[in-house]
DNA sequence: GATAGTTTCATACAATTGTTTGAAATGCAA
DNA sequence: TTGCATTTCAAACAATTGTATGAAACTATC
């Protein structure tokens, strides 16, 4: 077996371990009994139990982070450099709710293993979640370009808004269905998408855009366009 | 010393222990050390450790629900036994809020227990939250009065996306600081409590009160009255 | 096919951890 | 004081865990 394969072959394992067991009581030796791998493999391969931990977490978010800045540039170039404050949120938030929620997810063992990252932060991945907010500052200046003028804190309360309300439906998915008794559609991706980004929207422009849409949610039907708006 | 000092004295040392370290490298060794006692009181006393944790999360938990109930009936009662939907986000909000930011709670043991539960999330603290389902039923109750003919997951959505952003601020604290650069006031805990009412409603009403209000951000100055909406 | 470098393997290590035990101490009522 | 129940204590237990070791197996290059 070559030197890559028992790679994979213990992050395919430890990913799929983490993701059903969580964090807690996955012990490098069931991570090698499945991969079907020596016990010191992991140290040979990755240095250390956290820097594998590490190397799954990093992998699953430089993933989610180039899809991000691949939205917000798609929303830049739309608008001629200057994306509109809806599209961006959208590039923050689309993300990580379609890469964690979702029927077709469902089984994902890479949606599953990030919203156990989400739920239980153990020191390597919380090392690593401290350094997004370099990547957060990139949308915190396309938001203060695409609304010239308005208040910095404002900004960042909006942005700040706008993740908790992403973050939380994942790391609530469960709570949320049972305490809505299945009513909230949390296979409804591009649904949620929506509905957070409406609410970030009307949070950052004060209220006076939803003022044109109707009482009823925008986001009751179908996809919300920028004209619903 | 009596049996009911040896209980306090661990309960003492342990949150504080928790607060400062978190629960990941805490051990029962180090938290006999702190306290004074002798090794085997905490199961003696406690039964596990398990318990141990889970005795000052539901102290604490409690503490807030109360606290959270007590605004609702104060509420309901003004209303004459309908809350107005902002108070109710706000009964549900503040007290968590409250109690967890604000420069006088800097010091607050309890305050920086409650925020490493938050963040971290170990097995018997998992246990209670889930429970908690209960206790937000009857916010959802109070909304239904609050807000009668609004479809039931609009309004499960709207009671999600308050708990979101009051629950990630808390937890995301120390980021949002970074991110802003200081800029977004964590101390000004009525500020923050306004806005997140402000946003949950908006998201509530979809939009057409908040049409009302002034572009600039109700929640800028001041605390926000019912007529600013 | 010999050699050097890489990878695998069984095993041991060392430290930590929550928990248990049984005796000693303490408190308290009769 | 005697006797009984509660509480404390030092010590040991038992199991787990991540990591290190050194030899063996393997691979690729010359």
């Amino acid at each position: 077996m070559s030197s890559d394969q028992t790679r994979s072959a213990i992050l395919a394992a430890a990913e799929r371990l983490y993701a059903e067991r969580g964090f807690g009581d996955v012990t490098l030796r069931d991570i090698v009994a499945e991969a079907n791998v020596n016990l010191a493999a992991v140290n040979y391969h990755f240095g250390s139990k956290d820097e594998l931990i590490a190397e799954l977490f990093v992998t699953r978010s430089i993933q989610t982070n180039r899809e991000r800045l691949n939205e917000l540039k798609a929303a830049e170039d739309k608008g001629g450099g200057r994306a509109a404050i809806e599209d961006i949120i959208r590039a923050l938030v689309g993300p990580p709710l379609r890469g964690c929620l979702g029927p077709d997810r469902e089984g994902s063992t890479a949606a599953r293993f990030m919203i156990r990252a989400s739920i239980e932060s153990v020191p390597p991945i919380r090392r690593i979640k401290n350094r997004e907010v370099d990547h957060l500052r990139k949308f915190a200046a396309a938001m203060r370009r695409a609304m010239p003028g308005r208040d910095d804190t404002e900004l960042y309360w909006g942005l700040h808004f706008a993740l908790a309300m992403a973050h939380h439906t994942i790391r609530e998915k469960e709570r949320l269905i049972r305490l809505s008794d299945g009513k909230c559609d949390l296979d409804d991706v591009a649904g949620i998408i929506d509905r957070v980004v409406a609410v970030s929207v009307v949070a950052l422009t004060g209220g006076e855009v939803a003022s044109k849409s109707p009482a009823r949610p925008a986001v009751a039907h179908g996809r919300l366009t920028r004209q619903d708006l």
